[in-house]
DNA sequence: AAAAAATGCGCATTCGGTTGCGCAAAATTC
DNA sequence: GAATTTTGCGCAACCGAATGCGCATTTTTT
């Protein structure tokens, strides 16, 4: 067991040179000479030298790490953003410190404050539903560590944002349905209070109004995302007089859900009904009533694009002005399910 | 845009006092009198005065960094480790390094090299399918760097592991389904040449000889993981002159592409053919047809498991003897799918 | 009242590198 | 051959905190 690592100070006593020499010498700086710079090196390799790095993060005030909250790395939205983050990452030569919200504000206050204390070069985060505190976020700012939200992003301009619109995802399907034929057109939106719920609602609202159709609430219902309140929902929607002939769903798990009611029901899934959806998830692959389309959001690139901005930030502080605020809607794309391979265990 | 952050120094020019009296009196050293600790922690507070944790971590030699390395963090399996990882590392004051070998020995020895780099106290990780070299794990022995293995362990015996052990949790399957009356069982293995195939087999042929019944690699097909191999192991299976009356698929991707093309064979699932699964992911819960049993492989319990076994190595580094190893079985079982909430996005 | 102990604080070192500046020796210029 | 430039390297400061040791005072003990 290897206790004490080689330094440049144990280099600088086997050569009988300065450790600056030493120092020098491994960055082949030119003032030091061929012969000397060989014999460093040379002995670098051979005793297995490594700069350490908590000491030139130390002096050079950075730390090459980037941290990174999200609610529920679960949700596979996140899983898959966060997998584009780190893609980028290790390109970039940063890591990335990770921790969970878990929808909670407190949580996430703690989990922002260790992420400060940690000194991370920079921050990217989705903000957990219910955050209206946004303190914890401006001691970052005394310490000049950039933030980027992403996705669940805070409502105030002066803010790095990448998200998708789901206003205009939403408005384009219901162009999408219009041209195939469909009329009545209903929503299982998510509890009214979120902010995604009010996204949706808005972009079900102005484009059932843009295809010059009536808007009638009683095709909204919604559900707090148990298997229970989408039977519910999906039980009103199919009792009424003049039954919804196509269905958004908040998002595939609830499009499950419905489409299983719906099955229950002996209507015929995407031809009695169509059922659409947000979110696009790999599952929906596998499942032998995926949506006819749905809105696909890349959270992939969409991470991916959080931590190039993110990192342009850190790497241009200084030339930054405080006004100058990176806000990036990445387009939601109707798409239709592709076949995917099963991930392996 | 504070640049200059507070530091003892300055609290001791202010107060006229030494930094080492300001260090002392921050951490409430008895030597310190009373009153000038209550100035030092008030002046603290007032200019909101916080430790450097770079400058400590690079003197006290740690840093309260644990990496953990997966193959892919899509995999919900995967997901639901770290979850486990990272809430008991929040609860113990420890941050989470987070990075992907996506199942590349290539990019596994990169990100373990920059996680030693980054001198993180510890690791846990999940071997990527083809890792044949350890060389830089053990370059992570010389800087006393604890090792726990989880999920995909590695075969030698001088490592900790944790893992479940998916040979018992196959018997436990086969002694399920003969209970229930099923003598002729079909098993959907992955590629031959993973270990987690060759444990599922050895697993399926030493339960099928356990209830004496006969072992008949008619029954065993293998798939890819895509749609195609799996259909077409499918279609062997179902069109022989005995077809197997349940079936064994190698995770609930693969049963949901099996349980796809048996329906399209107007196949009854459950009724004229059982199916189960290992895994049993939360996404299961939203499909028609479930497995009847997945083996339960509790991925969150073996994150914070490993999580726990590596915090006390790293507490204990000292004590902890070269020969002391830690190893880890969780056991699986067998569990009916619970009805779950979507996640929300 | 002298000796011993307790109190309160500062000096200087340490962690492991990086870097500005200066100085001597060698090489070049005129 | 003197002046200038280049080359090669070392000294010492610095990053921000922790800490062993020592030195005065003050307090307690005998």
């Amino acid at each position: 067991m290897n206790q004490t690592l080689p330094t440049i100070k144990e280099m600088a006593i086997r050569l009988k040179v300065s450790t600056s020499t030493v120092s020098r010498a491994l960055s082949n700086h030119p003032r030091i000479g061929l012969k000397t710079r060989m014999e460093v090196q040379k002995l670098a390799k051979e005793i297995g030298y490594e700069a350490n790095a908590k000491a030139i993060f130390f002096k050079e005030k950075r730390s090459n790490i980037i941290g990174v909250i999200v609610p529920q790395i679960r949700e596979e939205f996140f899983s898959e953003a966060i997998s584009g983050i780190e893609s980028i990452a290790v390109e970039k030569d940063y890591t990335i410190l990770f921790a969970q919200s878990f929808d909670d504000p407190e949580r996430e206050e703690k989990v922002v404050d260790s992420m400060r204390k940690q000194r991370v070069d920079g921050l990217i985060i989705s903000l957990s539903k219910q955050t209206t505190k946004f303190s914890h976020f401006h001691k970052l700012d005394k310490l000049n560590i950039p933030v980027v939200y992403f996705d669940r992003v805070p409502s105030f301009s002066n803010a790095h944002k990448v998200y998708c619109d789901l206003y205009t995802g939403t408005i384009k399907m219901i162009q999408w349905l219009f041209k195939k034929g469909y009329r009545r057109i209903g929503l299982i939106n998510g509890p009214s209070n979120l902010a995604a719920s009010k996204e949706r609602l808005k972009g079900y609202i102005d484009g059932i109004v843009k295809q010059h159709l009536k808007v009638d609430m009683q095709l909204v219902e919604e559900t707090d995302f148990s298997k229970e309140t989408t039977c519910r929902a999906m039980h009103k929607l199919l009792n009424q007089k003049h039954p919804p002939t196509a269905i958004i769903s908040f998002n595939d798990y609830v499009h499950m859900d419905a489409v299983q009611f719906a099955i229950s029901n002996n209507i015929k899934v995407n031809r009695d009904i169509a059922f659409v959806s947000y979110a696009n998830l790999p599952i929906t692959g596998h499942i032998a009533y995926p949506p006819l389309i749905s809105i696909e959001q890349y959270p992939f690139a969409q991470g991916s694009k959080a931590i190039e901005v993110l990192i342009s930030l850190i790497q241009n502080q200084a030339q930054i002005a405080d006004t100058d605020f990176v806000s990036i809607e990445v387009s939601p794309d109707l798409k239709e399910t592709p076949v995917v391979s099963s991930p392996y265990y």
